[in-house]
This record gives structure tokens, C-alpha cells and sequence, in this order.
DNA sequence: CCACCCTTGTGTACGATGTCCACATTCGGA
DNA sequence: TCCGAATGTGGACATCGTACACAAGGGTGG
């Protein structure tokens, strides 16, 4: 007999050799499209050509897989981030650069949400895995997590003059809220189905009321 | 043989008579408890002493359970909304009163996130339900519904002088972003657990926020 | 007043899921 | 080489959503 249908085809060793990170990618791959009730555990092991209870050999229920899986969109939002401050033009003011990279961190958090909003759901819906935003699994390619990006650009505004000091302690979390609401607008509310032309208009007037009113 | 354990005991009439709210009552408190995934189509029947079955008669699927309750729980946001504008202290100002109304919308529904957390995320949390943000079925006492209770608020404040008109357009979309935003925090992000005054504060800053820059 | 029929609730059943337990296989070190 | 700790397997169970066939009962036309 052949492969068992879907996914991958049985592997010949009987130790899957990296079963942990399979079922963390499986796992991604399901959140991708479908967001954080699409992590089956079945379904990711059936992925990795294992059986069901293999999993509780890695993680200790669906809800660790889950968490695994929702620091891995975490990560994946980091790099977005990363991404859209390098695709930044270098302006020689420190001041305008610094402004850039703050935007660029809310403009690439809302672009990740509209591009992948199972990943961007499993990264920040599931209830309590918030408390874990500053965990190293859930950092992109610089080792920062988003909210820590978030942080940097907001000390480096303070440092170009373009935020008051006394305004900066707890200033991500006015910053982080106003960006994370229209992301969930733009994936499930009212503003859904939005072209990403408006969506990135709607994100740079409410970028810009974050600027105003920080 | 008496009662079946758990929840109300049987009815002696093979009709129910008004099942369909029984069924969206037990759900609601399911919510109130647990959040959307706590919504179970048979604990519901079960609790309305009656067959799991006999949901289908009045619902399409689980998912037509779980819109009833979440435009239920809407309409309870709405309520606390309109209960804050209520407390608030005549002032003769006009201006001043608008301004207290816009900032009750947002403190009710800040209040009500941190006050019941499981209905919070059963009326926002549920994918694709916001659309139904302007349904009579979510509206409160005063017939309208949270988001509507926002746009009035910010029409107040333009008829004040408070809000360029030019401004206006869309603007619910900006508060209620970063309204929406703050409540996911102190529900399941980094400041879950802030006492009441706490998250009072939190959410005081933030309104000052938007103010500044919507 | 009564027989019929449409609505509402019941019973049984199926596939899927998370998870528990006992057992099998394999790898790495003593 | 042998043995124990890791790692996978198999089978079982409770729970869930839901489909299908049937039963009960209330309203209505005759």
C-alpha cells in the first residue's frame, strides 16, 4: 500500500527524528488557514505521518501545541516588522527616521493581519498567550518580539524629541491597542473586505491619531 | 425517578413552550463563564431539559446558537454604555456634556470587558460576527447598539465644536480600534489582572488619546 | 366536534476530537 | 552487550456536532 492519503507519506524510520518542530510547522501551516480552532492536534500528527498520541511526547496537551504554535506567528509577525523598517528609504534626519520606523512597525502589523489573518489570529487571539509577547520563541530575525520592536521605536522617538519623556512609560500599550483594534476590524468586523489600499489608508489615519495623541 | 442532575428539571409538557430563548438564555450563561467556546449546543439543550436535538428546530447549527448569544451580549454592552452616560453629573456646559458622553462610551465598554470577560469575548471575539455590529437584536434599552451609541457620541461632539466635521467620517473607526484594543489587553494580554482603578486609569489615558488625535 | 397535518421534541447513530493507559520499538550509554 | 529512558503505537473512552427516522400534540378546516 501507498502513502495514507493526506500529507506526507509514512516515514521509513520508526523515530520520526524531529517530530516536535513537524507538529509546530503542521500546526502553522493549519493556523495559516483557518486560525487557532484549525490546530488539530489529530490533524498535525496525521500531517507528520504519526499517530495521534505521539504529540504528548513534545507537548503536553492541544494547548501547548497551540501556545508552540502561536509563538511561531508571533515570530512570523516580527519579521514583518523587521521588513517593512528595512524597505524604509534612508532619510539622513534622525528625527524622520525615527518617526518611519515607528509607523513602519504599526503599517507592518496591519499588513500582516490583511495578508495573514489565520497566522495573526493564532498569534494574539488565544486568550492568555498574550502574557508570553516578550518570550524569545515569539522573536523574528533581529530577536526582538513585536512588542519589543514596538518599545524600541517608541524609545527611539523620545530620543529624536518627537515623544516627551513623561509620556513614554506605558505608551506601547495606547500604541499597541489602537493598532490591534483595526486589525481586528480589518480581519472580522465592519471593515473587512477592505482593498488593501484602504486598508493601508485606514491604518495611516489611525497611525496618525497615535501620533497626535500619544 | 427526579431531576437530571444538572440544571433545570424536566418539564412536564412535551412542548417547551418558548425553547428557543430557554436555549439562548443557558448560552448566555455559558458565555458569561467560558467565553464563545464554552457555548456547547448540548450543554445548552441540556440545561433547557430538553433532547440535543431539538435545537435544530430553532437553530440552523451551533453557529446560529452562538450569533444569538453574541448579539445578546451585545446588546448587555450596549446596556453598560448606557448606564455610564446615565451616571454621569448634569453639567449646564453643552460642550463639556458631550464631551462626558463620548468618554462614558468608551469607560462602559472598557468596564464591561473587565466586568464579564467571557460575554465581552462572546459579542466581539466571535470571527466574522461584527458585521453584525448595527442589528436591532444587539441594541440595548434605548435601541441602539454599541456601535451606534459610538457614532452618536462623536455626532454630539461635532455638533459641539469639539470634532471638525471634516474629521468625522470613519472616526468611529478610530476610537473604536483603540477602544477594542485596550479591552483585548486587560482581558488577555500583559495587563490582565490590573485592578478596577488600575484599568480605570488605563483606560482614562487612553480616551485622552483619542481625544487628542482623532 | 373531529380528523388531519405541520410544528416541535425524541432516539439512535456516526464521525471527529482530545486524552488516558498499556505495550512496542529504538537509541545511547554503562 | 545489555538495559533503561525516550519515543511511537494501538485501543479505548467521553464528549461534541449533526443527520435521519419517528413520536407527540396543538391548531385548523371540514
Amino acid at each position: 500500500m501507498a502513502a495514507t492519503g493526506s500529507g506526507t507519506p509514512k516515514r521509513d524510520t520508526y523515530r520520526h527524528g524531529d517530530l516536535r518542530n513537524a507538529l509546530i510547522e503542521a500546526g502553522f501551516e493549519l493556523a495559516r488557514q483557518g486560525g487557532p480552532e484549525a490546530v488539530v492536534l489529530r490533524a498535525a500528527t496525521r500531517q507528520a505521518g504519526v499517530a495521534p498520541n505521539a504529540a504528548y511526547r513534545h507537548f503536553a496537551d492541544r494547548g501547548a501545541l497551540l501556545h508552540a504554535v502561536s509563538q511561531a506567528a508571533m515570530a512570523e509577525v516580527a519579521r514583518t516588522m523587521e521588513a517593512e523598517q528595512a524597505a524604509l528609504p534612508h532619510v539622513p534626519d534622525a528625527a524622520a527616521a525615527a518617526r518611519g520606523r515607528f509607523r513602519a512597525v504599526g503599517t507592518g502589523y496591519l499588513r500582516f493581519a490583511q495578508e495573514e489573518p489565520g497566522l495573526f489570529r493564532t498569534a494574539f487571539h488565544v486568550p492568555g498567550d498574550m502574557t508570553y509577547a516578550t518570550d524569545d520563541t515569539a522573536a523574528g530575525p533581529g530577536g526582538k518580539t513585536p512588542f519589543e520592536l514596538l518599545g524600541a521605536a517608541l524609545d527611539d522617538l523620545v530620543e529624536a524629541g518627537l515623544l516627551p519623556e513623561d509620556r513614554r512609560p506605558g505608551a506601547e500599550f495606547l500604541a499597541w491597542s489602537a493598532v490591534h483594534g483595526l486589525a481586528m476590524l480589518l480581519i472580522d468586523g465592519p471593515l473587512r473586505g477592505l482593498h488593501a489600499a484602504q486598508a493601508h489608508d485606514a491604518g495611516h489615519r489611525l497611525i496618525d491619531m497615535i501620533e497626535r495623541g500619544i
